[in-house]
DNA sequence: CAGACAAGCAACTTTCAGGTTGCACGTCAG
DNA sequence: CTGACGTGCAACCTGAAAGTTGCTTGTCTG
């Protein structure tokens, strides 16, 4: 019988991602990156409703779980999406639901032997 | 041209899942109930670091979101993952990750026409 | 029935995330 | 050069999350 790979293991590391994603605030910015391109964050600032300061500490927290990249350009920084991480982040959740449907799957297999 | 649709639209309501999911103890919690089927409260306990209430709160956190599901046997509360959510969940990464695909897509094209 | 067992409830502590304000520092434009 | 602009840094406040302990309630079992 095959080892199952399971998501218990080890995995559970991508916990502080989801907590990234897991802020309003951070998932707008996030969204608005996505429809909108590299931003500045003073571009980023525009139209939200807390401080400049207060986007600077969200978009560090993307970038310290590699949600985020940042380069300067002259006396602005440029944020910009970093889809590895996300993509990291999706497929954790697929495996999730796959192993659960396996489980559904087997189960049901169970019960047709049973009756 | 097509109305695009957007992550930013919405959709943001999505962060409590993420926040319930961006914790170690939850993420293993969703984690076992996955390979280890329904559970109860003193199931989960066993083996976790933490207290039973502290589990406790970790689960109505969860459910809270929806991403669990509860029921009473007798004395005690079986607990299984909700299926549900967590595709939601991970149909938004998916619409992130394709608009910005998208976005990469048509700057290429741009570049094309330029030179 | 009596005790063991599973869970619920409430109060309390502690830590920290999210936000603010104020000021200093490079950089660009006139 | 000088001022406006974009950013970085640090101190500070506040509310809530994460955990604990202690006690109560309900349910199974011998």
């Amino acid at each position: 019988m095959s080892r199952k790979r399971t998501p218990s293991s080890g995995l559970i590391s991508y916990a502080p991602v989801f907590a990234a994603l897991g802020d309003q605030a951070r998932l707008r910015i996030v969204a608005r990156l996505c429809d909108g391109g590299p931003l500045s964050i003073v571009r980023l600032t525009e139209g939200a409703d807390i401080s400049r300061q207060a986007i600077t500490k969200h978009l560090s927290a993307l970038e310290k779980v590699g949600l985020l990249r940042s380069c300067r350009t002259g006396r602005e920084r440029i944020w910009e999406l970093q889809t590895r991480r996300l993509a990291d982040a999706r497929r954790y959740l697929n495996e999730i639901s796959e192993q659960w449907d396996d489980r559904l799957r087997r189960l049901r297999a169970f019960v047709e032997t049973k009756r």
